[in-house]
DNA sequence: ATGCATGAGAA
DNA sequence: TCTCATGCATA
């Protein structure tokens, strides 16, 4: 194969597969952009309802009867559907780029930037059929009693009420856009429109939308039909391929047919009894959920699919729920630098005892409860993203550097104390992500003006001149990684181009 | 799409 | 007090 280049991939589920590009189709995306931390999706990545704009464009007829939310009026009154007056990105369009997750890095690493590292854990790792994984995917219908959220018990998890709407449901309702009237074709068979309570799913158990009629789609039946052409596995315990290879699907599918993410997991709500956010749907198109998440998951989307796919054309009834008011401590905006230094600091130490945690808070002048709750979320998010182990150039594992704590993410605890905040120990941090990202903005380095700012300073400098084991990429060998400056991860996803710039072992 | 937050359940 | 699933709010 003379232009053809073969690369080595190892999905974020740790396995390899052998990919061969046409060499024409190895370059650099011009999407530099691309921040999903799975932009080797294609389709998985920025620009969800874009996408789903310029796709609609290309939906059957039929999809116009649903009207999702997201669509602009502009649908409905026939007009072609162009990029023109809709909030496109810069730039960005959607192009159906099929096999962007093929274009490799400069060390096989086709991953967008999750690829370091091995970790001992991996909660994606082959799921056994027995184990929780398999208890959640042979839930087959996934009853709700599974569920944390149930149907009835969901209306108050948020301390508020549903508002569901009375009257039969075809227009969906997200928010007063009038736009969008879907036709009323064969709602009676939809459901009593009378029926007040008919609070699909909520009251009662999934399936209080689709008319029999609707039901009785061949689909459901199939479930695996034309949906994913792996086996059988798929119910019982999904592989990790089956989930990427899912969840890319059903973003797909479900941009065809014009629902936005949002639109879903209402949807999943009305019509199993539980409801889930626009981001949870996100994360499960992004792979970003625990794989014991994404196989609890994966049944319900693909219901939701099948009956989606089934039913185009006439209208669920997707109930919108109103925003439940809750009071909600405000989002605190960490600051850049600050956020260096915490990164920084669970670079050595992912898990810092409670004083620790106090005097970093007080360090860095924030509240203690939101520099636990920093690390806590930072853990979760490592566990998400890090993939299980590397894959050198030779297709070995590369487990994580000896050097180090291997108790992130290796399933068991982590060590609880990590040594106090001093210099010298090398680093039990975690290989994270890729923190090859982007460097701290210039003034994060120097002028160490008024508190936490000095602070900051001196625990950047003390990391960084501690050789942050940083970790990333460490691609093929166990060799020390390269003294890189303090990348906190920053972003890494918002710019995948980095690790493809990344320094070369050599 | 993702950062910070909440709350349940487990340790 | 942690992990985990999940979501509001926001970039």
């Amino acid at each position: 194969m003379p232009n053809t280049h073969e690369f080595l991939e190892q999905d974020r589920y740790g396995h390899t597969r052998r990919v061969y590009l046409p060499a024409s189709k190895v370059a650099v995306p011009d999407r530099a952009n691309q921040e999903s931390a799975y932009a080797r999706f294609a389709n998985v990545g920025r620009s969800t309802e874009t996408i789903a704009l310029d796709c609609y464009s290309m939906a059957a007829p039929s999809a116009s009867l649903y009207l999702p939310s997201s669509v602009p009026s502009s649908l409905n009154t026939g007009q072609p559907m162009t990029n023109h007056g809709m909030h496109v990105p810069s730039g960005q369009q959607y192009r159906d780029i099929p096999e962007m997750k093929y274009i490799p890095s400069q060390h096989h690493q086709s991953n967008g930037h999750g690829s370091h590292l091995g970790q001992h854990h991996n909660p994606w790792l082959s799921p056994s059929p027995h184990g929780d994984v398999g208890h959640w995917a042979n839930m087959g219908n996934m009853h709700h009693q599974d569920m944390k959220v149930s149907p009835v018990g969901n209306m108050d998890s948020h301390g508020g009420t549903l508002h569901h709407r009375p009257q039969p449901h075809h227009q969906m309702q997200v928010a007063p856009q009038h736009w969008q009237m879907p036709p009323l074709q064969n709602l009676s068979s939809l459901q009593n429109p009378n029926h007040p309570m008919q609070h699909q799913g909520y009251t009662m158990n999934m399936n209080g939308m689709m008319s029999p009629t609707h039901q009785m789609h061949h689909v459901l039946r199939d479930p695996d039909h034309d949906l994913d052409p792996h086996p059988p596995s798929d119910e019982d315990a999904p592989t990790s391929d089956d989930l990427e290879a899912f969840a890319k699907q059903f973003k797909q599918r479900r941009i065809k047919l014009g629902f936005t993410q949002a639109d879903v997991g209402l949807a999943l709500g009305t019509l199993y009894g539980n409801v889930f956010s626009q981001t949870t749907i996100c994360r499960f198109e992004a792979l970003q959920l625990s794989f014991k998440n994404m196989c609890k998951l994966k049944p319900l989307l693909q219901k939701w699919l099948e009956e989606a796919d089934s039913t185009t054309g006439s209208p669920t009834n997707i109930d919108k729920i109103a925003a439940q008011g809750r009071k909600r401590k405000k989002r605190t905006s960490i600051e850049v630098t600050v956020k260096g230094a915490l990164e920084s600091h669970f670079m050595k130490c992912p898990k810092p005892s409670a004083p620790e945690i106090t005097h970093l808070a007080d360090q860095l002048q924030l509240e203690k409860e939101v520099v636990r709750v920093w690390f806590c979320n930072r853990r979760q998010k490592e566990k998400r993203m890090t993939p299980p182990g590397n894959i050198g150039p030779n297709g070995e594992i590369i487990m994580p550097d000896g050097n180090d704590d291997s108790s992130v993410n290796d399933g068991s605890p982590l060590h609880d104390s990590c040594s106090p905040i001093h210099s010298g120990g090398g680093g039990g941090g975690s290989p994270v992500m890729s923190n090859y990202g982007s460097s701290l903005p210039p003034h994060s380095m120097n002028h160490s003006g008024s508190s936490p700012m000095s602070q900051v300073s001196s625990l950047l400098s003390y990391s960084m001149g501690g050789h942050p084991h940083h970790p990333q990429l460490h691609q093929g060998s166990h060799t020390p990684p390269p003294p890189v400056p303090h990348h906190y991860q920053l972003q890494q996803h918002h710019n995948p181009l980095a690790l493809k710039h990344s320094p070369p072992p050599h």
